[in-house]
DNA sequence: CGTGTAAGGAATTCTGACACG
DNA sequence: CGTGTAAGGAATTCTGACACG
């Protein structure tokens, strides 16, 4: 488990690569983070760095406003699906501990 | 088989980065270059781009420098290598046709 | 051989702002 | 609201070269 799991989600790619990558603009995806829909690391110095995970989510972006939902609707619609994704994992691990009440424990690897 | 097995070898980080991610200077990782030790794509404009396997060989060619292993030793090394998993998977493909022959061949999905 | 550094130029990135709508 | 652009400055990157060893 070193860093060999985290090319998806290493923050590593600088703005104009990124850029290239999704056929935003640069001034785009500024304004996507100025509105909560994406969030880089910083250099030292303060440029931005984005993962593969970040790429992935800016192109999803950019399909739903070319659907012309607005970045506000995009937010609200992101923050559901994260809760969405909590609850579950919540109800799997409240469901384990219910089979390891009934069958015994055992512990996970 | 989209563009999500290739967090790995896509390259994407800029010099600067792979220097901090690395270790080594900007210098260093040119003159490997320069050496024929790796082979970084280039940018419209000519800058630099890396791969996360770029900078995994990278720090195994500063771990080999720093035991006094010279460009052109780590180069051979690596040819050698490079031809020895060739030979594994000429040998593995020869194998499953012999297998294929005597058992009948089954198509591989 | 391997690496540092100064040199000059080109391209990148940053922020805050104005523009249009 | 979402995006383009000009502005000014700072940091990055590039190449070829000299230095040391």
């Amino acid at each position: 488990m070193a860093d060999e799991s985290s090319y998806k989600t290493k923050k590593v790619i600088t703005i104009g690569i990124v850029s290239e990558l999704t056929g935003l603009s640069v001034r785009q995806i500024r304004y996507y983070e100025e509105r909560k829909l994406i969030f880089p690391d910083r250099t030292e110095r303060g440029s931005r760095k984005y993962s593969f995970e970040d790429v992935e989510r800016l192109m999803d972006i950019a399909a739903k406003r070319e659907e012309g939902v607005q970045t506000h609707e995009i937010r609200q619609d992101y923050l559901r699906e994260l809760r969405k994704e909590e609850y579950r994992k919540v109800r799997q691990t409240m469901l384990r501990g219910q089979i390891n009440a009934q069958f015994g424990i055992r512990k996970e690897k």
